[in-house]
DNA sequence: AAGGCGGGGAA
DNA sequence: TTCCCAGCCTT
């Protein structure tokens, strides 16, 4: 512990009752909808989260809900969310919560780490906020106030730079209101101690915040660099049958978009022209039981949809057929499947007169 | 310990 | 462009 800082929470805790946003999950401590919140907001701006959650509360106010829904119908309202492990977890969980744990979410941190999804932070954050816990949290939010404000040069995304930012953070947590501090320095690390330009001259520490004293709040917090992100390449095939049907598969297995819907996909080395296409196997397999009438490429340029770990350059084939095959789905039904923003943003473009 | 996993907002 | 967001899981 770099030093004491007795009023630390008081102080905190004063500015957040002061400046908090009135956020809808702030007006109860539900386990329920803290932990669909939590869930959410992983890797997620509020701002994002937002609306997903309103939507999902509609749908699903209680647990046995969302339990009792199809997986389907979870991934769609997950859609544009991203993470969508994250859907699939909260599905899983729903169930055991509701058939295994008769309706009723564990109350302390050790029993809700058990659950798919629920890592560290999100256990801590459920049993502060909805059982009053001294759990403390540290999100990106605390790592930033936490490294600036001691100025603590260990790397954010190591084991041991984890270790002791949690240490750090149990030792500050105000024991009394638990929930509301781990929330209070969240606020403060997302609406003041922002990552770019700061406004420390203004700030409730400026007179302790170690980084503020030596200048060195843009050092901080020190986190190792990111590998370079890899270029794949796309080409999907939208068929477009004279009745107006088309092809849609689930992806399965590992990798991105698990379990979400897209056209018949032919992934290449590198960008390729429409005789290139015709001679892949896949492309063969796919035409076997097809009777296509022609091919044409939608976009000569690339779309390049970037995820944060890899970019996608993508094409995509319109191969119009005579004959209807099986699998198909009208293409007016389309939009009821869960499918990546990609193929959603390509939907509204090309089918939108269906 | 390292890598994979989305999408979007802000500077 | 780059950074990073109320992280977690698998290998």
């Amino acid at each position: 512990m770099p030093k004491k800082v007795p009023h630390f929470s008081k102080i905190l805790i004063a500015w957040y009752l002061q400046n908090k946003r009135d956020l809808p999950w702030r007006n109860t401590t539900n386990p329920y909808r803290i932990w669909l919140s939590e869930i959410m907001l992983q890797q997620t701006r509020v701002l994002q989260g937002l609306p997903y959650y309103l939507k999902f509360v509609e749908a699903y106010p209680k647990v046995e809900d969302l339990a009792n829904a199809p997986e389907d119908d979870v991934l769609k309202l997950w859609q544009g969310l991203g993470y969508y492990s994250r859907a699939r977890n909260l599905h899983a969980t729903a169930k055991i919560v509701s058939e295994e744990m008769n309706g009723t979410f564990p109350n302390n941190y050790n029993d809700l780490l058990k659950l798919k999804g629920v890592g560290d932070y999100t256990a801590s954050a459920i049993a502060s906020i909805s059982f009053n816990q001294p759990e403390a949290v540290v999100d990106g939010n605390v790592y930033r106030v936490l490294s600036r404000y001691f100025g603590i040069p260990t790397p954010i995304n190591t084991t041991p730079g984890q270790k002791e930012f949690k240490q750090l953070a149990q030792q500050l947590i105000d024991k009394k209101e638990p929930g509301t501090f781990n929330q209070a320095i969240m606020e403060f690390g997302a609406r003041f101690c922002v990552p770019q330009s700061p406004d420390c001259g203004n700030c409730i520490f400026n007179d302790s915040c170690v980084a503020f004293q030596q200048k060195k709040v843009t050092e901080l917090p020190v986190k190792i660099k990111a590998k370079p992100v890899k270029n794949r390449f796309f080409n999907y095939l939208v068929v477009l049958s004279e009745n107006e049907r088309t092809i849609l598969q689930q992806r399965t297995g590992k990798g991105i978009w698990q379990k979400l819907y897209e056209f018949p996909l032919i992934e290449t080395s590198e960008e390729i022209n429409i005789s290139e296409l015709q001679n892949f196997p896949q492309f063969r397999t796919f035409s076997e039981n097809l009777n296509i009438e022609n091919i044409s490429l939608f976009n000569e340029k690339p779309v390049i949809h970037k995820l944060s770990h890899q970019h996608l350059n993508t094409r995509f084939w319109i191969v119009e057929t005579s004959e209807e095959k099986e699998n198909t789905v009208p293409i007016s039904e389309v939009k009821n499947y869960a499918v990546p923003v990609l193929i959603a943003d390509f939907v509204s473009e090309f089918f939108e007169n269906y």
